[in-house]
DNA sequence: TCCAAATAAGTAACTAGTTACCCAAATAAA
DNA sequence: TTTATTTGGGTAACTAGTTACTTATTTGGA
């Protein structure tokens, strides 16, 4: 009765309020940590170079929303931005000695909260959970791979 | 290997893109027509005044937020806001004639957007969706009643 | 009865998200 | 080679969300 909109919002709004009190004690809001998250995630998994353009496919998210966040986090110092030298268009970032391999205590925080929501679920059903939300996850990428008209 | 938060933020963005393009037809946007959709749902369901206070808790939104809101939808016609005859802290709100009952139908875009993130998904992985993420709202519901301090 | 505590709503200032527009650099075509 | 298109990034103006503070009304206790 309650539609899934609505159940959706909830839900999120629950885990960033619960992730922001985690990331309050490193100077960060729970999106800031994110971000960062897929930095630090991101370097230790390609040899690339990151760009905001990476980012900004990887979140879903727009073109002025990204260049906010990582102005933020530039000027907190936790990343460094500079143009690439292959192509002067792009911005290249980076972790600072302060950020440099995060992820892994980035997605252990992400697990605790997750953890905290799901209270009342089985090993099963918070699996399965994962599992339901990696195949809409994975809809929503095909969708918008297949309209790049914009 | 991809964070559940970042999975759930996806996952909403992508919900209220599709909302917002439904909810354009009427001249708002997809968070204003949820708001709309509960004040409908519950002038249905209740005799009760309804209070901003209930649609705060109803949606899990802080106080300004609702404020805010409430205030768009007003100006645009969308709802009447009176101070209570009874207790004149409060503020009652109720449908104007072209919004009264506009619930059904606010309910069953949602249920096409569903349908659209759901594409891949069998009837038996959208039915455990559903109650997967019913008990975690009833989670959150639960903790913040038990934590009235605040 | 009067004053203090509780509570509903509003305001200020901020982060986070959107669309729409601008600029600069690289690419491709004349 | 010069011009036009494409593409990455930035800016403006807005909605939506947050916390912290203020105001006003009601309630309850001295």
């Amino acid at each position: 009765m309650m539609p899934f909109g609505l159940k959706i919002a909830i839900i999120n709004r629950a885990f960033r309020k619960k992730l922001d009190e985690k990331a309050a004690a490193m100077g960060l809001t729970a999106v800031q940590l994110r971000v960062l998250g897929s930095v630090s995630r991101l370097e230790a998994t390609t040899e690339d170079e990151i760009h905001q353009n990476d980012l900004e496919r990887l979140e879903h998210v727009s073109h002025p929303a990204m260049t906010k966040l990582l102005q933020r986090l530039e000027s907190k110092g936790f990343i460094r931005c500079v143009p690439s030298a292959r192509d002067r268009r792009y911005k290249v970032i980076t972790c600072t000695e302060r950020s440099a391999g995060i992820h892994n205590m980035i997605l252990a925080q992400d697990e605790e909260v997750f953890a905290e929501l799901c209270g009342t679920l089985s090993a099963q059903e918070r699996a399965s959970l994962q599992h339901l939300a990696d195949a809409i996850v994975q809809n929503i990428d095909q969708e918008t791979l297949s309209e790049p008209e914009n």
